[in-house]
DNA sequence: ATAATAGTGTCTTTCAGACAGTATAGT
DNA sequence: ACTATACTGTCTGAAAGACACTATTAT
């Protein structure tokens, strides 16, 4: 049972003031949504989805893009490690903050075993400081793409076998970082699985090419029956604004007659509109935080 | 921190062959449906949700219950090591097994920083071998409640605090665990935070009665739009018994015309009929693995 | 005037909920 | 015959989808 340990060894393992971190990180998933200018001075910028990414400086992976994390502290609890990573990057506090997934394959970080607990954080990109665009850091936000490209089924005797092939696609500036992500869903019987695993990752550090496209599954699974939108706008808003949120996280177009009728009862009107736009202004609205009420309460 | 501790409790509580591996576990919750017979030769059996919880032999929690779970090896896999665990509890591979939620507060575990990742898997109780019904191991199979008792909304001036108090009641014939979880949802301008909280536990270890929560409202919510149950039913089934899976998990009745037309693509009929039931025959009808292709698809 | 967006009304189809009714084994 | 369950038909109202129409600004 004590196997080939030294004495010493055991002592220092175990003393509990020395006791090392565990090798467990908490990585965070940061998303926004942001407008892009058009050069006609009528239209409307379009809002792209983006996330943050940092360069990393040293190896493994030395100049290639993963999500911002770290250590999590001897004394801090998972969800406070979360918070502080979040205030490094981009100095919020108070902002949308959700467990998503723990990765723990052994051989995800080549130097030792990590075991990576990653959060996902929806921004308003108005708040934001700069301090994630901070080039010291070389902290980028990467336009996201992630779209199905391919889906095949088998059929067995006692089931089925699925593999749908999604394509991400991060880009900023001249940069694009390019992974595919293989999601194998299993049937047999009546037992079904699913796998997620990484195709091709040339430019994404570790499997952080995963927890990105998990991430956004989960955001468009979760636009639909919450108010989670929310957390990415601005205090006062146009409802084309909200609905290009939609649109941008959802991946499709939605028509405005009918995106204005579903979320009615999630906002609020003002009094003020938007000016000097070269079009008709449009009313400003702000969230109804009472919304929740009239619904069957689905968050988790 | 190791107050009354003696030495020898020391030295066993930090067993070298522990520490190699990360201070990571992975604890699994086990659910099952279980047919409660009734003394009526007519009437169909009740049906209850359990759940598999072991009784601690050691310190910290002696005799109290917990999920059962361990240390993931070095050399293992975060999954591997819950198939590994489930095998072990269970005798079935193959099985619905899901990631659910990793807890990492710093005092969960009073020995040292424990951080466990919880998976969450159905089981068909008609294909459990005995192993967790093994006194020596003193693995029970308990009976399952979980119900909102108590709801409060505060407004404030820029939001609300909203605090649901649900009752967790396990019940194996003559012990009954109980424990209250608070789930407190902030919303503060746009931003909404949820924290989960035990307010009262005395009969389940460590923090587990949250996770025994959270696996509930986690089925709840995704019977309703996966087909989960399925992994709860033996292979072939009759429409009332899906019907009464359905019900004991979302703890409401359900009007049988309607629960028809709504499982109906997720079903295949067979031949087969129910036999000496003391009433009409019921058709038996098996899973349709295919009914998936029919729907938008939203597992994760 | 025009380009671009803002905002509303309504038809149709689909689906969830409610309820009433008929059918059939085993004692 | 009676009890308990099996199974089906249909009405209603709400919600989702599609589309057409009117309104208003900066240049």
């Amino acid at each position: 049972m004590f196997n080939t340990t030294t004495e010493n060894e055991f002592i220092k393992a175990y003393d509990v003031s020395k006791y090392e971190r565990p090798s467990v990180t908490v990585d965070i998933l940061i998303y926004t949504v942001f407008n892009q200018d058009t050069n006609n001075y009528r239209k409307l910028p379009n809002k792209v989805l983006e996330v943050l990414l940092i360069k990393r400086k040293d190896h493994p992976y030395k100049d290639k893009w993963a999500i911002p994390g770290g250590f999590v502290n001897e004394d801090e609890n998972l969800d406070d490690a979360a918070r502080r990573e979040l205030k490094e990057e981009t100095n919020l506090e108070n902002i949308y903050l959700e467990q998503l997934y723990t990765y723990g394959d052994v051989l995800r970080d080549p130097r030792t075993r990590v075991i990576s607990c990653t959060y996902m954080s929806l921004v308003d990109r108005t708040h934001l400081n700069v301090i994630a665009n901070d080039d010291a850091k070389d902290a980028k936000w990467f336009n996201v793409q992630y779209k199905l490209v391919e889906e095949k089924k088998y059929i067995t005797n006692d089931g089925y076998l699925k593999n749908k092939l999604y394509k991400l696609v991060l880009t900023e500036k001249d940069i694009t970082l390019e992974a595919k992500v293989n999601i194998q869903i299993e049937a047999k019987g009546r037992n079904i699985s699913i796998k997620r695993e990484i195709v091709d990752s040339t430019d994404i550090a570790f499997d952080h090419a995963l927890a990105i496209a998990y991430g956004i599954e989960r955001l468009r699974n979760k636009i639909e029956y919450t108010d989670i939108a929310f957390s990415l706008m601005p205090e006062t808003f146009t409802l084309t604004e909200l609905q290009q949120v939609y649109e941008v996280i959802l991946d499709t177009e939605l028509l405005k007659a009918n995106f204005r009728r579903k979320i009615s009862g999630m906002v609020i009107e003002t009094n003020e509109y938007t000016r000097d736009k070269g079009h008709r202004p449009s009313k400003l609205y702000r969230y109804n935080p009472n919304w929740i009420d009239s619904h069957i309460e689905r968050r988790n």
